[in-house]
DNA sequence: TTGTATAGTTTGACTGCCTAATTAAATGCC
DNA sequence: GGCATTTAATTAGGCAGTCAAACTATACAA
């Protein structure tokens, strides 16, 4: 049929113009791997079921790997009513083939862990953060610090294969730029290759928040799911975003801003410069804000953290002025969260981070006004589950960070 | 090392329990196929390149669709300066290899569109749709006519391989299941299979937000892209998302309801019942509604989109209060880009709609407005381009899906 | 002409995975 | 205890898909 006949000529073709899948697959011996970790212990047959391979791949690769000495046999626990048949052999990561340090670094606190192929915690450290601005130079110092203590802790003869470290602010893990950072005086640094030649050793860097989902993606209540959030609420809200079993960086590689969405035209004060934002009704210095009205702290220049300690006290006496004011954070809260429900449609919605003592924030009435603030006709509630893990959280994001670029270097 | 030694037995694992990618990767001689699709006119050489393979597996490839009939060679467009070195031969794919139609239902007008493997329009119709509310029969009716008068205006011979229908509510692409839709009397009606029985062809069904993303993705601003937005102003406000070059269907399958999105907390009620959602403020039944009170017309009962274009002309004559209606609908607009933006950092969100008549709801000032409301320190604003194609581009969208079926079952 | 540059094909080998047959290791039944 | 049964894992043989390298094809330039 000759062109003519079309009605329409699209020389320029259609479809997608970029690749769908990010170049191409993991290896089948990567994907054997990586379910063995996953699952602690399994036998042949049923990474054979789960990746839909033959036995006889499974054989092979898994003969490899403890070849390579990155998997190891081990005895399965027995069930309660043995089965007839060949008892099958269990597989398991061979948790010495590597270890790995995730470190964080923040204006309170820098931590760090020391984590095994398994993803077995070795040791931990943390130290306090200096409260003033930092020179790039001070916060990879910092860095070597907590690192070497956190090794220290672990025990002798321990040498990391790769190293990932977060912090807030805009972080680049494409380039691997520091943007900006609030505690850092200098902006754009390139901090993962300033890192990597002092420790000579691969770094990865990444936005506080991207770690925490990837905590819950490695280790915690995401790991069964392919799709979730996980908010943060400390001194800004931020949040961490899970689509089809990878971290969403956005367009841009940083973290999300659930803090400056915005929930009330012409509302509150930012301190983004904006008004309405998500952070200026619940982030801490909101609360503090107005406890400097409702309690007549004004006079008192009283750190924050003292601050919201009285304020919670008082609301937990009985003062209505102070329960007013975590109600209303948390009804703003609600929106916020709704909002992600309504526009992610998420499977789960994690609440993290170190400010759970507030339960006033946190408490039940948050979360029915969430689902009462979602239209979703006929669809069960999006859960919203409550998250308190200790302040190790992100260190041990960063280490999942740093496991899975070692896991990239030593299987492939 | 024994295990006693190790601070923490993970004997659960740790990583991610689904796999990371959906199944597989897509086999090269679909990848071929589709890269030759994506551009109109290509070269081997190129296609080597684009897909990083080696030029003989490339010929092999091609070989194959060639003889299949689903690419041919074809004249490249000469460009100025002709190199040295032998010219290359350029592929196209055999636009007759196959034909689908996508088809659009809705409460006002039902669309199709008579697509060759291409993507070239061979044909379309367009059908006003009874205003009642149908019963699922009358529905399955409905496509039936629609896809015929599609292919009446395509010309004679048509068999279409495979088809799909997009219809507002909440559709689980899945399942193929209409849980629920704002015109059919039923709930959580099996219509894709109804339809495939009715017609004897593969179907399949989906959100027509999500057919607007499609759309954008396969023909239109989205092609280059691998990650944006795309927003649809009508009676209400949907959204589809592309994140990783793949349209994310939400937990459930569903568009994403940026309408039902909270910019104001108690704010104005909306047909769903509850306050400050972004529609009560955006959609034109919120405008009408300001309407009646500030041009006076609640004595009568004329339709909306007549009422509409009162107020649109008022306001365009200067009436500061028709003005006023169109201005707050902006800002709140903008608020709703803004929280996209925020949330998900997509390198563009599209406008797309029938309503981009009303200049006033997307003028100048709601982009700059979203731009302002936007806290991205350091980073270039996101853009937000303004789309409006006809009233043809859901039915494109379903055609790109049926496109995609079509090409799955015939490439492979 | 002949040289050179680029596009595309052919050939042979290799990798990775599969099917089918075989071996291994347990239980249950007689 | 011995043997059938059942499930797990391995081995053997083969096929599909891809690649490197050598080769052919087709243009322009000198």
């Amino acid at each position: 049929m000759p062109d003519t006949d079309l009605k329409t000529e699209d020389l320029d073709g259609c479809g997608p113009l970029l690749p769908e899948q990010d170049s191409q697959a993991k290896s089948n011996r990567r994907q054997v791997f990586e379910a063995v970790r996953a699952s602690g212990i399994i036998p042949r047959v049923e990474l054979a079921r789960q990746l839909a391979l033959s036995p006889a791949t499974v054989t092979q690769i898994t003969t490899e790997l403890i070849e390579a000495g990155l998997i190891q046999e081990s005895e399965l626990p027995r069930e309660g009513d043995s089965p007839r048949g060949r008892p099958p052999v269990g597989l398991r990561v061979q948790a010495t083939a590597a270890t790995v340090v995730g470190i964080k670094i923040s204006d309170r606190s820098n931590s760090a862990v020391v984590l095994d192929m398994a993803g077995n915690l070795l040791g931990s450290a943390t130290l306090p953060a200096p409260p003033t601005a930092r020179s790039t130079e001070e916060v990879l110092s910092e860095a070597e610090a907590i690192i070497q203590a956190a090794l220290d802790d672990a025990g002798p003869g321990i040498e990391p294969q790769t190293i990932a470290l977060g912090l807030p602010g805009m972080v680049d893990f494409i380039t691997g730029r520091v943007l900006w950072c609030p505690f850092m005086e200098e902006t754009d640094v390139p901090l993962r290759d300033l890192l990597q030649n002092r420790l000579h050793r691969p770094v990865r860097i990444d936005n506080d928040a991207n770690l925490l989902a990837l905590a819950e993606l490695w280790f915690g209540e995401g790991r069964a799911l392919d799709n979730f959030a996980v908010v943060s609420i400390e001194h800004g809200l931020g949040m961490g975003l899970v689509i089809r079993n990878q971290l969403h960086r956005g367009g841009m590689g940083h973290g999300m801003e659930l803090g400056h969405t915005k929930v009330q035209l012409d509302g509150a004060l930012c301190r983004c410069g904006q008004r309405g934002c998500l952070e200026a009704y619940v982030a801490d210095y909101a609360l503090v804000r107005e406890a400097h009205t409702a309690l007549n702290l004004g006079h008192q220049s009283t750190c924050a953290d003292v601050m919201l300690e009285t304020l919670y006290a008082q609301a937990k006496d009985g003062n209505a002025l102070a329960r007013t004011i975590f109600a209303r954070a948390g009804r703003y809260l609600a929106a916020g969260l709704a909002n992600v429900v309504t526009l992610y449609d998420p499977a789960l919605i994690l609440l993290s981070g170190d400010r759970l003592r507030y339960d006033y924030l946190y408490a039940e009435d948050v979360l029915s006004e969430t689902h009462a603030l979602t239209y979703r006709p006929g669809r069960p509630p999006t859960p919203v589950e409550i998250h308190a893990w200790g302040d190790l959280v992100w260190a041990r994001g960063a280490g999942a960070l740093a496991l899975d670029f070692a896991t990239e270097m030593r299987v492939g």
